[in-house]
DNA sequence: CCGCATCCTTCTTGATACTG
DNA sequence: CAGTATCAAGAAGGATGCGG
């Protein structure tokens, strides 16, 4: 039950500006996106098919969160001009590298997110 | 520059719906705060002492950050009902463990952001 | 000192209709 | 099929003033 103290537990964590890539990882799309991408066959998929598989999503929403990735060089957008339109969507793997850089919170959260509930749930109680 | 295919690199990702953490992560104060008071003595601080700390913050979005800390478990909020009242708040050891879980995405994102800021500038001279 | 209430602006998201 | 345009609703954040 040893409690650690100050700095020492924290080493160097010194959080980046990331200049709004965090805030686009906790908007509603962007990560299942790109979880779905690393899923699908050779990580690419139709616009379409992400539509169908990502559940609620906009046409116009998925197009918005789309044109971010690819801007990022997460994704990248292939067209082909037929009749009618094919356009393929492919995670590049800078687009790899960012979920696996999300896996630890993933964990986290699976491991904590009911604790966090109880919590809410407790202070909701406290203060109606 | 063998390029590994489909499923195979990305065991299990499956991102857990996050109730509104994310969002809150990616927010523009949630991980400050949680960052300077791991780097206080005993993980406490006064609300004034985080105030001065984060550039920037207003009174009232320190506020709301910590409220919405407190509420789901991260911080403790110590009141002390002196003349002039003293606030401090603490850092449990479960907003411990969020930074922690914080630090892979953290040094992507010292690796890879200059990488994605030229991708960005590359797209917008693209597309004006 | 700490925090709430109010007002206001901006950003994000969604609904809907239209086009190559 | 994939995308754009437009409009409306809501959330987030900042400014400021009051109160225990």
């Amino acid at each position: 039950m040893r409690q650690t103290q100050g700095p020492e537990h924290s080493r160097q964590f010194k959080p980046i500006p990331s200049n709004g890539i965090c805030a686009r990882l906790g908007d509603k799309w962007t990560v299942q996106v790109l979880w779905r991408l690393s899923l699908a066959d050779e990580r690419r998929l139709r616009f379409s098919a992400l539509r169908k598989e990502i559940n609620g999503i906009t046409q116009r929403m998925l197009t918005l969160t789309l044109r971010n990735l690819e801007r990022d060089g997460l994704i990248v957008r292939h067209y082909f001009p037929e009749v009618p339109p094919r356009v393929e969507y492919e995670l590049t793997e800078m687009g790899s590298g960012i979920l696996r850089a999300l896996e630890g919170l993933n964990f986290w959260l699976r491991d904590n997110l009911p604790v966090i509930e109880q919590y809410r749930r407790a202070y909701d109680q406290d203060k109606p």
